[in-house]
DNA sequence: GTTATGACTATGG
DNA sequence: GCCATAGCCATAA
């Protein structure tokens, strides 16, 4: 049975996604839209764009650990609040920093080790 | 129904 | 490692 409004539903799956990342970990426009198994990561920057004020938005970077010039000042002083994982340059080190839910049940900082 | 747009990603040089 | 181009998905006009 079809609903009327399955574009909402999309939209709170994305923000329920984003609820789940703990801090000083980010996920990628990307990844969350593989985890929810729809759409695209453009859909889930849109979700952003619209409903981006009642989330954690800093938490959700772009594939190459950066983000927009608008949006990545304001998100490096949330990174330095958290102790998001940072490189030399202001980029988030993705290696270090990304979630993974279905990854919560082991540590993927262990073998990421220089 | 077609065109334009967007807080993106992957590939090639 | 950085820059440029092509591709992708859904919404809005």
């Amino acid at each position: 049975m079809p609903e009327g409004d399955a574009r909402v539903d999309y939209v709170e799956a994305v923000l329920a996604v984003i609820d789940d990342i703990p801090p000083a970990r980010v996920m990628t426009y990307g990844l969350i839209a593989d985890v929810l198994g729809a759409g695209g990561p453009r859909q889930v920057a849109a979700v952003l764009s619209r409903e981006g004020g009642s989330v954690a938005w800093w938490r959700v970077i772009r594939a190459d650990g950066t983000l927009p010039e608008s949006l990545r000042a304001e998100a490096r002083v949330h990174y330095l609040e958290e102790g998001t994982p940072l490189r030399a340059d202001g980029r988030v080190d993705l290696r270090a920093a990304v979630w993974i839910p279905a990854a919560s049940l082991s540590d993927p900082s262990a073998g990421i080790g220089p």
